[in-house]
DNA sequence: ACCTTATTCAACCACCAGGTTGACAATCTG
DNA sequence: CAGATTGTCAACCTGGTGGTTGAATAAGGT
C-alpha cells in the first residue's frame, strides 16, 4: 500500500477505526477504555490502533502499564486537501457545462440565475 | 463493509481509482481511456469502476458500444462533513489545553482546578 | 451477415485484513 | 516477591481484494 493517503483512508474505511477516532476527537484514551464498548477481543483494538498509528491518525504515549492514544489531527488536513481540490474542479467543471446549456436554451427562453 | 462512508474511504484507499477519480474530475472518460495509462489489464480497470460506483463515487451512461465515466461529487461532501467534524473538535480540545498551560504557567503561583 | 471495438462476466490465484486464542512483557499494588 | 492489570506478539482461520486469462455480450462499421 505504501503511501500515506492510501494508509488514511485505508484506516478510515473501517467502522470501528472511524467510531475511535470520533472518540479520540473528544479526549485521550486507553487501550481497553476503547475497547470496551465493541464486540472484539482487545488484540483486535489493539491492531486496529497499529493500523491508525501507522497511518499518522493517532500517536500512542506510555504512562505506566497504561498507553494512552492520541488523536493526531493535522493529518485530516492531507485528507481535505485531496479531496477539496477534485471536488471543486469536478463542481467547476458543472457549472461550466451547466453555463452551456443555459447558454444554448437561453437564447430562447432567458432564465437569469441558477443557484 | 456495507455502510456508504466505508465504501467511499476504501475506494478512495487504492492510488488507482485516486488517480482515475483525478482524471475524471477534469473530464468524462471512458474505460479504455482510463485504462491506457496503468499497467493493468482493461478488466482490472473496469473492476475498479464498479468499486467507485458502489460508492457513489461515479455513474456510467451507455453510449454505442462505449459507456463513459463520470464523477459524481457531491459525494465528496459526506466525507468532508465526517472529516471536518472530527478535526475542529480535536483543535478545540487542544486549544482548550493551551489555554489551561498557559493559565497555569501564567499565574504560576495560583493553581486551583486539576484535570 | 461478418468483423472489429468496447466492456463485462467467470473462474482462478496470491495476498492482505480483521478476527480469534494463547503466551509473554511490563508495571503497579498488596 | 506474588498477583493483578494493561497491552503486545505470534500463529492461525476466514473472507475479501486486486490481479490474471479466457469467454461472452453489446453495438457499430462495412
Amino acid at each position: 500500500m505504501e503511501d500515506r493517503l492510501s494508509r488514511v483512508f485505508a484506516a478510515l474505511a473501517d467502522p470501528i477505526r472511524r467510531d475511535m477516532v470520533a472518540r479520540l476527537a473528544a479526549d485521550d484514551a486507553t487501550v481497553t477504555e476503547l475497547a470496551e464498548p465493541y464486540a472484539v477481543t482487545v488484540q483486535a483494538v489493539s491492531k486496529h490502533l497499529k493500523v491508525l498509528e501507522e497511518a499518522g491518525l493517532v500517536s500512542r504515549t506510555r504512562q505506566a502499564q497504561r498507553r494512552p492514544v492520541h488523536l493526531e489531527a493535522e493529518v485530516f488536513d492531507l485528507m481535505t486537501t485531496w479531496i477539496e481540490r477534485y471536488r471543486r474542479e469536478a463542481e467547476q467543471r458543472y457549472r461550466r457545462l451547466d453555463a452551456v446549456l443555459t447558454a444554448m436554451t437561453g437564447t430562447e427562453t432567458r432564465e437569469e440565475e441558477a443557484s
